[in-house]
DNA sequence: ATATTACCGTAACGCTTGTTATGCGAATGG
DNA sequence: CCATTCGCATAACAAGCGTTACGGTAATAT
């Protein structure tokens, strides 16, 4: 071979960090093999030992995307409201890493609305993520922190809520700075928290 | 000329309608000039007396989607939350032609986020949009439909609300049924208003 | 030591893209 | 009525795309 086991090993995680580059800078439409070659300073005869097709290299891009995004740092879950709370943190783009791949994501958005099979993957997937948030909310209704009601529809809406501030937050990240979008992610919590006894009254 | 001024006028409502339809059914990086062409059973040729380049093709079209998302029937505002109701409400993609019109935005936002200008043009748009909604907000707090708060910041979480609410309809339609999607709004709207008297104490 | 195999660059292909030059016919204006 | 100008098709161009065939080089196996 041309290079050792490790060599190789080696390349194959720096294929993954030019593919990641790729998509951060260029936008998921930007991702092309020439694009990842570049990257690598190499040529698409490379890609070709990776990527059977375009099909697969963007396939594994998507994989790519889900495994960073599930695998990256988390906060301590907490109990009650607050493991729903540090769910919702860690969706928002509040750092320089959690931007990123909120970018590609939201930039993958316009193949996976035109690809059926993508449609679906990414209902399936955001339909999963909402699973999550359910089962917290409805451990946060056990402990009385939030008031009744179907765990389903107050998770739709979280989740809703924090999808929607990841938008805005990309386009204006001047409007929406990290302590901005913290402190809407609170007045929304306590919004839909039980009703606290009123504050300040005359 | 080849046609008359009347045939002219009609040509360019025929561009538009073509355009519109490229982008509805390829999605917004589908737009291209063959397909514009290809929707008008003519060439591109034609399109050479209508855009200089592609850039003013792509221009002109966030300018229709513009417009026609300005121009799309509305719902009578009403009093107070009733008139951020229906603001809110025809955001929703609750027909056939709200949800095409939405799903080119979020097919759009690809190339926006890549080009820094149409990131600007996309944040002063929403930040324009947060502002009518802040003003009926604050007209909704005049009358006692919500609590006090800053207005702004109240706007911008219904805003997050309904826009993640959007993009969750779009890739799962058949989860987000219009009428689950006004039921989910219902009961967001519910949450930020004034804690009404608790519903059947036992 | 020689043959084999894996790795990857080179280079070309067909296709689609935006762009441009050219030509023709029909409506317009003097 | 004829010259001009406009509207559009035709067609070619370079650039970028994914895909493919081919060679060469270096590590491995016999």
């Amino acid at each position: 071979m041309a290079r050792t086991k490790g060599d190789h090993e080696a390349r194959r995680r720096d294929v993954s960090e030019a593919v990641w580059q790729v998509m951060a800078t260029r936008g998921f439409s930007g991702l092309t093999l020439r694009a990842v070659a570049d990257q690598l300073r190499a040529t698409t005869g490379l890609l070709t030992h990776y990527f059977p097709n375009k099909r697969a290299l963007v396939t594994y891009a998507l994989d790519l995307l889900e495994e960073r995004t599930a695998s990256r740092p988390r906060r301590p879950a907490g109990e009650g409201i607050e493991a729903l709370r540090a769910a919702l943190l860690d969706m928002l783009p509040l750092t320089e890493e959690t931007t990123s791949t909120n970018r590609i994501w939201v930039s993958s958005w316009d193949q996976a609305l035109s690809d059926p099979d993508l449609t679906d993957a990414y209902a399936r997937k955001y339909a999963q993520s909402r699973a999550t948030l359910r089962d917290r909310v409805a451990a946060a209704q056990e402990l009385g922190d939030l008031p009744p009601g179907d765990p389903e529809h107050i998770a739709a809406g979280v989740q809703s809520f924090v999808l929607g501030l990841v938008v805005q937050a990309l386009f204006a990240p001047s409007a929406f700075t990290p302590s901005r979008q913290i402190e809407l992610l609170e007045e929304h919590l306590a919004a839909i928290a039980v009703p606290r006894p009123l504050e300040d009254p005359h």
